[in-house]
Order: structure tokens, then sequence, then C-alpha cells
RNA sequence: UCCUCCUUAGCUCAGUUGGUUAGAGCAUCUGACUGUUAAUCAGAGGGUCCUAGGUUCAAGUCCUAGAGGGGGAGCCA
């Protein structure tokens, strides 16, 4: 017999009445001497199908080895339930143990755990309602993602991850090698990269942007989505050493037309989770976060603050609060500015523009006033900065200048200067951060509660 | 990397100015109960008080160092 999903016995009642088999992990079992109830779960929604077990007509050390945490096969039939608390249940006529979990040792109990102790049994972690719910969630985000660029003509594209330019600028970079590291070629005392695969010293990407761009300025708007690596020890509750971001680029967009795409992407994304995740945004707003939903739904219905690095500056100093940093025009932010601006005085997100250019990225194009650039930050509360953008530099004497300025090598990004060099045209891009949108999207308040298996200093476990 | 707090039963935590045999709730086990909802009721078992030193007649408690974790900061997405 085909297995019925759960979330298609719960939800789609044109199979009551009828014998199904479903699959799972059971959550409890509780009852008394002449029956059982069994909550199981197959991961396909939050919510448990109620197993009804009549004791008679089932042998003893069978139901006594369904415990929390076993998996096992059930075919029963699917009717209106008796009890309240569910629509419908299942009158189980035969169960199949798969696997057996013995209670004294398996460290998930149908009591709730902290995500602090969820987080030390990351291999067991996917089954609880709580990450099955971020799990989903993650999910839908990405599909969601994929959706929104397909139906805006922008096309998906696959950026290395194995780079050989230092050039982005975005912090500590992952060597990668293939040699000998016990037994390091040497010349002169220096390492001898032409014996390493590629022939010279390579890292794990810090962002796809740089090729990105390539691709936009050839098929007019292209994506990217994948993982990207930073070396940096940040111990925080906001930073992986491994994240996933979506890094759009367009060209012919102004920094407006990337401030109009930045809002109504995410607020696409937020929508599609309302209309897609409910289940499992009411669970998190029930079990961790009683905002939640109500704070997804003032993103998505309210216009994003749209200002100025220059006027964000004249604000804070008139604010008369004691920050523990010191505000003045050319200072780069700080949490607790960002902070301010978001969460007390305009309290709604934030898109900050045109920064001073000393603080930004060699890339981004300047402002006729000679001091700021074109970059655009989306500032999130409690979040803080989940996307990062700019208008390109489209000028190549400007971006050159730029470049010897900062002493970035031209040789390992002579390709990205031609851009401008050959056909160049006016564009724009940001990366937003996976996590940190699902941090937004789940009301989690840690990262490392977002992926599957968290990358951080000093953690690869699992 | 810096600041700060924490680490006691499987989990979450209490443990008084240092003082007898280290406690609770939940979980687990045993029993009771004919429809339960994180079932309920009764009973039982369960401890390297993070690790290593030190102070003291006496350390879960005080001191030093280390490990792990939380929060904040920096870096950033």
């Amino acid at each position: 017999m085909e297995r019925t999903k759960i979330i298609d016995a719960i939800k789609h009642y044109q199979e009551i009445g009828k014998t199904i088999s479903v699959k799972g992990w059971v959550r409890t079992k509780r009852g008394n001497n002449s029956v059982a109830f069994i909550a199981l779960n197959d991961g396909s929604i939050v919510h448990n199908i109620q197993i009804v077990v009549d004791l008679a007509n089932f042998d003893e050390t069978l139901i006594k080895q369904i415990t929390t945490g076993a998996c096992i096969h059930v075919i029963g039939k699917l009717v209106e339930s008796q009890g309240k608390g569910q629509s419908v249940e299942i009158q189980a006529f035969e169960i199949e143990l798969y696997g057996s979990a013995d209670p004294e040792s398996y460290p998930l109990q149908k009591k709730g755990h902290s995500v602090e102790f969820l987080r030390e049994i990351g291999h067991l972690r996917p089954r609880t309602n709580f990450f099955g719910c971020v799990l989903r969630l993650r999910h839908a985000m990405a599909f969601a993602i994929h959706q929104y660029f397909n139906d805006k003509g922008f096309f998906y594209m696959h950026t290395p991850l194995i780079t050989a330019s230092d050039a982005e600028g975005a912090g500590e970079m992952f060597n990668v090698t293939t040699m000998d590291l016990n037994n390091i070629p040497k010349i002169d005392g220096k390492v001898d990269y032409s014996q390493d695969f590629f022939g010279k010293p390579v890292s794990l990407t810090v962002s796809g942007q740089l090729e990105g761009e390539l691709g936009a300025l050839a098929l007019g708007g292209i994506y990217t989505c994948g993982p990207t690596f930073r070396a940096e020890n940040s111990n925080t509750p906001r930073h992986l050493a491994e994240f996933w971001m979506i890094e759009p680029e367009v060209a012919f967009n102004d920094i407006t037309d990337n401030m109009n795409l930045a809002e109504d992407f995410i607020k696409s994304l937020v929508k599609y989770a309302l209309e897609h995740n409910m289940d499992d945004l009411q669970f998190l707003n029930d079990m961790f976060d009683k905002e939640l939903i109500e704070r997804l739904n003032f993103v998505v219905n309210n216009d994003f603050i749209r200002l100025p690095y220059t006027e964000a500056i004249d604000i804070l100093l008139n604010s008369h609060v004691k920050f523990e940093y010191k505000v003045e025009w050319g200072v780069d932010l700080q949490s607790e500015h960002e902070r301010y601006l978001v969460e007390q005085h305009f309290k709604k997100p934030v898109i900050l523009t045109d920064y001073p250019k000393d603080i930004k990225a060699f890339y981004m194009k300047q402002n006729d006033d000679g001091r700021t650039v074109r970059a655009m930050d989306v500032l999130f509360p409690k979040i803080g900065e989940i996307i990062g953008g700019s208008e390109r530099e489209e000028s190549y004497e400007k971006l050159l200048r730029r470049i010897q300025e900062l002493h970035i090598p031209e040789k390992d990004i002579w390709w990205y200067l031609e851009t401008r060099k050959f056909g160049s045209a006016p564009h724009s891009g940001f990366g937003l951060g996976f996590e940190r949108l699902l941090l937004f999207v789940t009301g989690m308040t840690n990262i490392r509660d977002v992926i599957p298996f968290p990358r951080t200093p000093q953690n690869a476990e699992f």
C-alpha cells in the first residue's frame, strides 16, 4: 500500500473512512491498559497524527517497544477523532516497528529542550518540532527565491566557490590546497605554489559578486545562490564560517532600482512564508516568539525608510543618546547606532545609502561629491545588516584609480576591469545573507539554529 | 579576538555567611487506570557538583589556570 504523508492525512479529508498507510517517528505514547494513543510525525508538517491502538489486538512486546523516537509503520483507518485536540486520527489495524529507540539513552524527550542543548545533538535535532519548522521554512525560502527571480526573468548563475582573487575584500579566506601540510614544498623559504593543484594560491570564495557582474553585463539580470566562506574568528549569534548568500546583479539598474528590488524581494519572501508556511510560523510564534507573525505582517505592509548616511549621522547626533562609540561623519556605524535608527527612531526597516567612500568597497559607484559612494545597507530590527549592496562603478578610469589607491593587485582582477573597458554599463546588485533572512522569518535569535549543521570557529561537528 | 555571565541527575534548574547523608520538576523504570492531549495517580532507581591545582579542621560553595556554552562588542551577510 502506498504511503500517505501525514500532511495529506490531516489536511485532505477526502480520505476519511479509507484505510491508509503512514510511516513516521513517535513523539509520545500515552493511554491506559486498554487503549494507547501514539503521536506520530513524519516531517511533512509540524502536526502529529494520532494513532489509536486497541491494545487487545496487539502484541504487548511490540507496543512496549513503541517509545518516543521509535520509527513505525501503521496501517489503519482514517477517521474523525472521537477526542478533542485533533480533527482526524487513525484506528490502527497493523503496526510494524522499523526501528526502536531505547528510552534510557534516546536524548530527545517529549518535553521541550533548550536550543543550546539541541545544538549539541545536531544529528537528531531535525526530529524536533522546532527544527522541523526551521528546515521547512528554510526550504520554502530557498524555493521562493528561485521562483521570485525566475518570474522576473533573472538567470540563476553558478559562480565559482574556489577563487584565486583575494580582491573581493570581504575578510579572511580559507586556503584551499592539495599540498601535504606536513611537508610543504618551499623555494627560498616561501611556499612553492607552482606545485599546488592550481599552480597558485587559491581560497574559498567570500562572495560571488565579481563574477556575478560578468553575468549581469551579458544576460541583463542574474542571481547567485550558494555557499560562502569567511575565516573570520567571529563568535556571535549572527555569524557563520559557512553560510549561504543570494546575490542578484542587474545591468542598467541604478541605486534606486536596486533599493526597489531589495525591498520588493524581501517582502515577497516574507509574504511567501505567510502564505505557505503558516503552520510552522504559528508553532514558532506560540513556542518562541509571540510577536513573530505580527512582525512579519508589519514588514510586508510597510515601506522601508530610505535615508542617506549623512542624514542618519544628523539623527544620531541630535538624538542626545550616549553611545559607547562616538558618532561623527566618516565613521562606520556601529551596531548600537544601527539599532537606534531601526528599533528606536524609525521602528521599521531602514535602507541607508551614500556612505563615505573610505569605509566601503572599491567597486562602489562614486558620487559627484567626491566623498561618498552609492552603497546601500538594509538594516532590520535585532538582526542588523540583512542586505549589503551598491550601484557599481562603471567608469574604467574611476575604478582603476580606486584600485590603485587601495593597492589591489591589478593582475588579480584585470578581467573585472575589462568589463568597464568593453561595453561598460551602469549596474547594481546586492547580497542577502540567507541565514539572516531566516533569523527574521523564524524569529530565532541565534544563526546556528537556522542552518542544519553550523560551521563556526572551533566547531565543525556533524 | 575582547568584555561579561554560566557549567550540579537524561533535560531544565534550586542549593543560605564554607558545616551532617546534595534536592525539585520533567524524563526513565515498576504498578494502577476503558479515549488520552507535554495524560493522570502511587512508588523506585538515577550524581566524576566541567577539569586540574590551591586555601581550609571542613569546598557544590572561596582562589588560580584550563575546557565548553550563553549574551554583548569588533569584523560582516
